[in-house]
DNA sequence: AATAGTCAATTATATTTAACATTATAGTTA
DNA sequence: TAACTATAATGTTAAATATAATTGACTATT
């Protein structure tokens, strides 16, 4: 019933990464129809996809890159180094399973 | 009608993806429900992120990491670096907004 | 002439919701 | 130190609702 809301910022960061998508595409010189066919999925998501619209499936994200010859990996790049993280980690020593608040 | 299938190898990416989210979180002491509840969605959907379940979009990705301090911005990571397709594209010195087959 | 974008209807799937079950942690106690 | 306990955090399920994805026909762009 409620609508989680996107903020225009974070909007925009999925733009981003869409045109990045379509860049490597681009250099590639594979037509959106092909990646289409390689990933399984339909023009119209690939379109999706490439515009950053954020109601498209990270899995239909992942299979796009996989077709663009092994860029799925690249979302391993997602919090991977997690400074401010790993600061608050170093100055307390420990990560636990879960969160007890104080 | 047409299902598209994931490949394992993109599954575990995934996973290894919603780990890292995870982790960003516990690092932070910051409880499921306190992500779902900045983020407007349902703690079903954390979830199912930190678990890396290709179905959930990527707008909710998104929002998530918002949630966890401006991590949102992480997803700009993705294709940043395009080595293979820098290369190519350095080869031929120009870069066209579509694409003809040979 | 091939690639890319748009639209609307249909079908398929995700998300929420709510109630309940399980697990991990902090603080206590033996 | 180790086990105990209270409870917060996490996990699971299923039904109802909301939304995404496909499809096909068409238009526009390069």
């Amino acid at each position: 019933m409620s609508k989680a809301v996107i903020l225009p910022q974070t909007e925009r960061i999925l733009a981003t990464m869409g045109e990045q998508i379509k860049l490597a595409r681009l250099r590639r010189h594979i037509p959106m129809y092909i990646i289409a066919s390689r990933s399984g999925l339909s023009r119209q998501t690939v379109i999706s996809i490439e515009k950053g619209l954020p109601s498209v499936s990270i899995g239909n994200y992942a299979m796009v890159l996989h077709a663009l010859q092994g860029m799925d990996s690249e979302l391993l790049n997602v919090c991977k180094d997690d400074k401010m993280g790993r600061t608050i980690q170093d100055l307390e020593l420990k990560t636990p399973k879960r969160i007890r608040r104080r």
